[in-house]
DNA sequence: ACCTGAACACCGTTCAAGT
DNA sequence: ACCTGAACACCGTTCAAGT
């Protein structure tokens, strides 16, 4: 069969994330992603250092396709809808890629230059320093952190077992213990996730906005703060 | 070395939690957890089902031990903070068992309970239904992707490399290209956890309010802010 | 410079057998 | 009802050897 012999990273990169969309994270091994391109497990090691690398590399590949620089926006908060939305679609496409983006996105530097954006539209509400610090970390906390509960939360929708299942354990639950609950998992089964996504992002922008009144001085505020 | 043969459930726990904590996640093994307990791999499933159910059961011992029902509060933004606090305090006393808890919790009855008490709070706020579903997830969303940000996120502290290391690797960065980046970097460099995320959960309180205004139906109510 | 087979030290889990 | 050893089908990675 005309395999092409050659490997190489971008080879090994593409692969890697089909077998973690076909198989999920437990299709990904050396030795199985060897035989799909049609080679020895130990080749692999000549273009990748280990597992870990190959991890990164599909993380790469998962954020790589996130595009949010279409055009530019003049309001900040625009630019940061249309950054957390664009790599929430990217991660969303690749559920079974989301621990990995999770546990190895550091490494990757195209999340170093998503990053980098996000901020500096945060910047651009006039945050610096740890203001800044804080707004990045809620804002990137809550979009890893949605679309991660989207897939193994309580009301998961995305994971192996189908949505009617999760939702059906939820209104097996005892309604008088749970009430609350099964209210929102009757919600979530008639609710599409970008949507939610956007509106819980609307929520955390209008905080940002409203933290804007109180900021300058750094001792007393009108928010309910910590201590 | 009077070892106690008798294996049971809680047993297991404990000692799965145990080498979590001590070894991080590759350290949880059945036979490692055998031998820990100085049995035979196989009778652990007598106890346990498999790997899966063991995994549920270290998310158990975790969350198990965050308490947010000290006092009950008037303010519903008061018990909101009370509930995710005690929950992320719980969290991040174990970071190994991060992804766990991000995977499997779902099933853990320890977390239903605290998912219906901040329910509860929230819809004091006046929610219901699909706004109810969207306060949840931002909120457990924005918890859940702080605690794992810090563990593994571009600014991480808490991963298996120390502090220093990984703001040294964001100094390393080139200047130009991530300014914002080593600017945050720098600031978290200094800043403690505890206070990042209760900053952080202020300004998702905050939207939560200013949502509050904007709500279609009958439930448009101005509170007083908090204080 | 790239590839590879054999081997090592691990996994989770099935099965049949013990008490 | 609880425990267990042997065995099966996997892992990632080291090493020595090939081209």
């Amino acid at each position: 069969m005309g395999r092409p012999a050659k490997l190489s990273r971008e080879r090994l990169q593409t692969a890697a994330l089909a077998l973690v969309d076909a198989h999920g994270l437990a299709g990904l091994s050396m030795r199985a992603l060897a035989s799909e391109l049609g080679s020895a497990p130990m080749t692999i090691y000549n273009h990748v250092a280990g597992r870990a690398e190959l991890e990164v590399l599909v993380v790469e590949a998962v954020i790589g396709e996130a595009d949010w620089s279409r055009e530019p926006h003049d309001d900040w908060r625009d630019a940061v809808v249309a950054i957390t939305v664009a790599l929430w679609r990217a991660v969303r496409a690749h559920p079974h890629a989301i621990p990995l983006i999770l546990t190895r996105r550091s490494r990757s530097t195209a999340l170093l230059e998503a990053s980098e954006a996000l901020l500096d539209a945060l910047a651009r509400s006039g945050r610096s320093g740890r203001e800044l610090l804080i707004a990045f970390r809620t804002v990137t906390g809550f979009v890893m952190g949605i679309a991660q509960a989207e897939l193994a939360g309580p009301l998961s929708v995305a994971a192996d077992e189908p949505a009617d299942v999760v939702i059906g354990r939820f209104r097996a639950l005892p309604r008088f213990r749970y009430p609350r609950l099964i209210e929102i998992a009757d919600a979530a089964a008639t609710s599409d996730a970008e949507g939610e996504l956007r509106a819980g992002l609307a929520l955390v922008i209008a905080g940002l906005d409203a933290g804007l009144d109180a900021t300058p001085s750094p001792s007393r505020r009108r928010l309910p703060v910590a201590q």
